[in-house]
DNA sequence: ACCTGAACACCGTTCAAGT
DNA sequence: ACCTGAACACCGTTCAAGT
């Protein structure tokens, strides 16, 4: 996609950025589901075939809605602690996801070659070298910080989904063939059945929040570790201070 | 789904699991993309619109196809050291997923109620409770956990996906709009500069182990480091021993 | 009870033909 | 150069009708 550019403009109606931004609000409301390049097509006032002037399949307008979703993340990669750096870009991270749930599926079905991807993977580079990470170890750390993220984000996005799918068809949590479901499970599996227990008028906000910042001050605290061992003169510091 | 018991038999040529049966070869062969309820069908030597008999739509068919290799994960939950325990869940569960690749995009999409997906959050959650972890600590590790697992494997198969994508439409990073967009890309950022010129001629195979081997030691570090903040008189040990 | 056959309401994509 | 209109080859799902 990135490879293919846009062609030079003289009369037409169309452009790559009419194309995003037609689909990015549909993304929105309506999710994967709802977008289709006739909705596009008609949300624009066209016909579905001249979409492919300017796009060469449904996936690119996927790859571009992605990236422009992406440059709404932004992070500082001058922020002096580095911790505070990565911790602002992955909480920023998982706003823009959440506000765009369908980014998520893009973001994961193929690497990520757009501009925005690239500036984010940069920033993120800068404040793991800024940290001690150098060559191999550079990568994984980056990648970890990212496949952390990344699959939070989807674990409480696939959660909130189907909580709000089922308030809306009527309250299965309590049918009886759920709770009969649910209390043979629980029998074979005491501990999951001790957390469903306490998880039962548990606030999804706060909750998904909490075990966001659990998990990435304990893979800061791991990076820390890591860094330290590797390079023991960096750091000459008392503790590294987790959390 | 899970709900939803299936039907007593009586002379029927289907059932759920044949159901299953056809439809997981065939997820694996040809991905996503080639599953249709017509396949399925037709590989049963029989018409689309029985399946329904068995199974409400076509969700249902992958939430099955879900749990069933999700089977194929085995753990010990007995297993005396926990860390070692989570290590082993951990890189079973990443060869699996590289197995039935197809497995990932299911796995994400909704929260996964099927016999087998308990059974292995059991499992993890007695290793992550021996490990001191109790009530929302144990949820939030238990989930950390997880999200390294499915992230890292998410972006390790996007990756691999993509070269061999690129190795049958012949190789298009050398040509020349390819290498004119990525030169730009490096000028713009230095650092991913460096990486990618660094990433060249690399073993995708051994590097995506590494990545994820490191991933995973970090994260056990700051798992230690945090269990041992929370509970200091559990492990009354010297160093908490990272990597 | 279980399965067929045909239909419905969609898809993404292609491509001659127009302007 | 850009867009239309119509077609192609599919989808998932429904449902009367058969057995």
């Amino acid at each position: 996609m990135w490879l293919r550019r846009e062609r030079p403009l003289r009369d037409r109606r169309l452009s790559r950025a009419h194309i995003v931004g037609a689909a990015v609000p549909v993304l929105d409301t309506e999710g994967h589901r709802g977008l289709s390049m006739r909705r596009i097509a008609t949300d624009l006032g066209v016909t579905a075939g001249s979409l492919y002037w300017y796009v060469r399949t449904k996936d690119d307008v996927l790859e571009l809605a992605l990236d422009r979703v992406l440059g709404e993340v932004n992070a500082d990669p001058e922020e002096p602690d580095w911790r505070h750096g990565l911790a602002a870009l992955a909480r920023n991270t998982r706003a823009m996801l959440l506000r765009h749930r369908w980014a998520l599926l893009e973001l994961t079905v193929r690497p990520n070659l757009g501009p925005n991807a690239f500036t984010l993977a940069e920033t993120g580079l800068h404040l793991l070298s800024r940290a001690g990470f150098a060559d191999a170890d550079l990568d994984a750390a980056m990648a970890t910080v990212n496949d952390q993220v990344v699959g939070a984000v989807i674990a409480e996005v696939a959660w909130r989904d189907t909580l709000t799918r089922m308030r809306e068809s009527g309250a299965e949590w309590t049918q009886h063939a759920t709770t009969a479901y649910l209390r043979d499970v629980a029998a074979r599996h005491p501990l999951l059945a001790h957390r469903m227990a306490a998880g039962k008028g548990a606030d999804v906000e706060r909750d998904s929040e909490r075990r966001f910042e659990f998990a990435l001050s304990c893979l800061l605290a791991g990076l820390s570790a890591t860094c330290d061992a590797t390079i023991p003169s960096e750091h000459p510091q008392a503790a590294p201070a987790a959390r």
